[in-house]
DNA sequence: TAAAATTTGTTATAATATAACACTATGTAA
DNA sequence: TTACATAGTGTTATATTATAACAAATTTTA
């Protein structure tokens, strides 16, 4: 039942929701959209959120604790994450910007830190939101 | 009572809290530390902290749903902060870096979104857990 | 000193997340 | 192909993080 190197049954499901919403998606959120597919509990979505995190299949919004699909083809596993958010509308969209990348992710702390993962979240007013 | 353009009773107490700590504090790991001195109730600490980290006296790391106190003296009212995070101890750092400040300030997102703040977490493990 | 703004105290509850356990499915390698 | 390890599932209960709503007191401002 499992595809080899793919995703679960859960975390398809799960995925898919993800990938196909326009805005990110909470927990409990996806919880009651796949009570009707199986999915009943909250281990069980957060198990599937977890590895698709892992794998870099979608990010937390960590200001937001909320999920959404990763739409950047290079950003490996998850290690160099940038998003910008609307502070009115709530819109989330993932920044991919190959210099700010490289800026950032050969950044490293004075203190002697060699940093493996960054994630960046900008918050402002989304053009759509400023002409409202 | 109030001491103008400074702190309430409230703010004053779990601002100490967390400016005499070495360590990232919790909401509730703070409401348990200062129920001696009469702060009774969750909303009273969020109440604080919501206040302490509009003002930029103490700042929200988001990753860990935990506060510090400000140690950088030219961070704005908190429109730029960064951190480095040792995955291993826990530990956090406010990161003062003018060059990656005014890099990430001057940044603006292609979509004509004009950003108004930004909040950085850097993950690694640290010198001192290097070394265990 | 009256009105506005802020802070406090309180109870209840909402929202987010994990522990722990029993079980099933899949991949791998003898 | 059997058996072992690894990963995923289902379930109940509970822990953790955060806010709503209301009544009262304090401080600031004009």
């Amino acid at each position: 039942m499992y595809k080899e190197n793919n995703l679960s049954k859960n975390q398809q499901i799960i995925f898919d929701l993800i990938n196909k919403s326009s805005e990110p998606l909470k927990a409990y959120t996806i919880l009651f959209s796949v009570q009707k597919k199986g999915i009943k509990a909250p281990p069980q979505v957060y198990r599937a959120l977890d590895k698709l995190v892992e794998t870099g299949k979608i990010h937390k919004i960590e200001s937001k604790n909320a999920f959404v699909a990763c739409r950047s083809s290079d950003c490996e596993i998850s290690k160099a994450t940038a998003f910008s958010i609307c502070e009115s509308c709530e819109m989330v969209d993932e920044i991919s910007d190959t210099k700010l990348s490289k800026y950032l992710s050969g950044f490293n702390h004075k203190k002697g830190m060699k940093f493996k993962r960054f994630n960046l979240e900008f918050f402002g007013i989304c053009k759509k939101c400023k002409k409202d």
